[in-house]
Parts: C-alpha cells; structure tokens; sequence
DNA sequence: TTGAAAACCTACTATTTCAGTAGTATTATA
DNA sequence: TATAATACTACTGAAATAGTAGGTTTTCAA
C-alpha cells in the first residue's frame, strides 16, 4: 500500500516545472540535480506524462520541458493514476475497472474497496499543482501545519 | 499502491469468524475451504492476528477460533494495520510516524502524504466487522449498490 | 558543417517483496 | 495413545521495484 518512487518522483519533477515556469524549457539534468534524482530514471518517466500530454518537450541543444497545461489543471491524482498505473488499493479491479474475481457477486469485502477507492481519488483530484505550490509558499511563510 | 493478500486473506478470515460466530471453535482447514484460501498461507497469517488479540485459539482436537472481540469493536484499519505493517502511503514515514528523509523540512509534497493518510485511515476506522455483516445481508435482500 | 547538448529508446540487473509450500513440533481430547 | 488440530521455522519461485548502461536522434550555435 505504498506510491512507488516513479509517482512521487513524476509530482517532484511536475511541482519543479510549475515553480519554474517563465524560465522556458528546463533540461532534465538541472531538474535532477535540483530534486536529486536520478536523471537516467526520470527519462523513463517522463514518456509516460509526455504522452499524457501534461509536458511540453524541445529536443536538441537548449531543449527541456516545460508543462503542457495550467498548473491548476494538473491534479495529483492524473499523475498518480498514469505513473501508477491505477490507484485502485486491491488487485481484483481492472485498470477499466472491471471487477476480476470469480467471488464478486457475493463478496463482503468488494463494497470496501470500492468506498476506498472513491475517498483517494476524490482527495487526490481536490489537489493541484498550483495548490501544492500555494501550501508550499505558506508554509516558508510560517503559516503551515495541517 | 495495492493492499496485499495477506490484508485482503485476514479481513475475510475475520468477517467468517464473525458471520459464524455461534459456531464454537472453528478450524482453520474449515474457513480455509469455505474461503478457498491456503490453509498454510493462513496458518502465517493467524499470529498476527492472534499476538493483537482479535482472536482466540483452543489448540488440539476440535481446537479453531473465535473471535476475540466483538465485531463491532473490530475495525477493517485495525485488521489491515496489522497485516500490511503500516497504511503510511509512501515509504519516507515509519510505521512509528516519524519522517524518514533529509527534504521533510522543505517538502512541498509531505502534506500531501499527511491529508491521503488521513483520509484512508478515517474511512478504514468507519467500518466494522458488524457494518461488513449488516451491509452484506441488506445486499443478499436486494438492497444493494453504492 | 560540425561539435555539443539535449531528448529519446531499449535492454539489462540487483534487490526486495509477494505469495505461497514444506516439514516438523506441540497440544488437547476421545 | 491415535488423531486432529494449532504453532513454528525455513525455504522457494515469480514478480515488482528502482534503478544502470549504452546507444540514437535532434537541434542549435559557432
């Protein structure tokens, strides 16, 4: 029941671009080294948002990226869903959500899981980057804690 | 981002024991048949169960269990904190809860983890063995669907 | 026009976790 | 005392995780 280093890595790197964002395209070594990383690894990642279109990518000498869309159209839970593959917490569900188990028409636990997907999901749609980034300032601010 | 089978196995020993629970002692090789789960797999299972009190053991001839508590006292969150370790839902916190990463003052992701961590837990304590029981009747009587 | 800096692509690998199996020892009862 | 049960410990195959490694392609600037 853990998020893997390929989703908290992605929102690192996301969060990264959205505080940079009038600095054009960045390169994916200085986002490495700034959020110590390793820049071999997040090239595996980055095809995934690419593709997503949450990136914006320039290739070649003085290429980087930059985000796709707003920051406040970016949620944690899009990131977390495409790096993750699915966030639902138990494996009898398809990524499509069809239900994979020959016990699902009488399985006690099934309406668990499905109320345990609803929470995540809705608290990880509520959470932008632009949020993050706002709860961020705050706090160097002084004015944190939940 | 997945609980284990060994969270998903305990829950429904548990929510057996708790729907026979006039039945004596029961045998593991019984729930183990009746929910087509490995006997010995259990058998691994049982201890950590056993260790927090949730169950009650007569070893020997017609030996099983019981639960150790009502139903009503035993909350899905209580069952799988136990099996899984701990709900934490990335690996930079202690099952203890203490940060485990040299970015925590700075994170502008840890109260991310914080809020999802509240949110599953919240909703895992809301329901009890009895809730599981109850819900499942009303949907054997047709009254079922979220 | 060519060198450098960047993204892009594919394969490999060590470690850990998962999901069990296997075998033996211990306990209680008829 | 045979039998039916739990209790305990070690082992194992398969998959996922968290990367490395090495090469290819693209772009721009001098």
């Amino acid at each position: 029941m853990k998020i893997s280093t390929k989703g908290r890595y992605a929102l690192r790197m996301l969060i990264d671009l959205a505080e940079h964002k009038n600095d054009g395209f960045i390169a994916l070594k200085t986002i490495a080294d700034r959020q110590d990383i390793s820049k071999k690894y997040l090239e595996q990642i980055v095809p995934i948002l690419n593709r997503a279109g949450i990136l914006l990518t320039n290739r070649g000498f003085q290429g980087g990226y930059q985000l796709g869309k707003d920051a406040d159209k970016i949620t944690v839970r899009e990131i977390l869903t495409l790096t993750e593959g699915d966030l639902f917490p138990v494996s009898c569900m398809t990524p499509g959500g069809e239900i994979n188990c020959d016990r699902k028409i009488d399985c006690p636990t099934l309406p668990i899981w499905l109320g345990l997907n609803k929470v995540i999901n809705e608290y990880l749609d509520s959470i932008s980057l632009q949020d993050i980034i706002i709860r961020s300032n705050e706090h160097f601010s002084g004015d944190y804690m939940i």
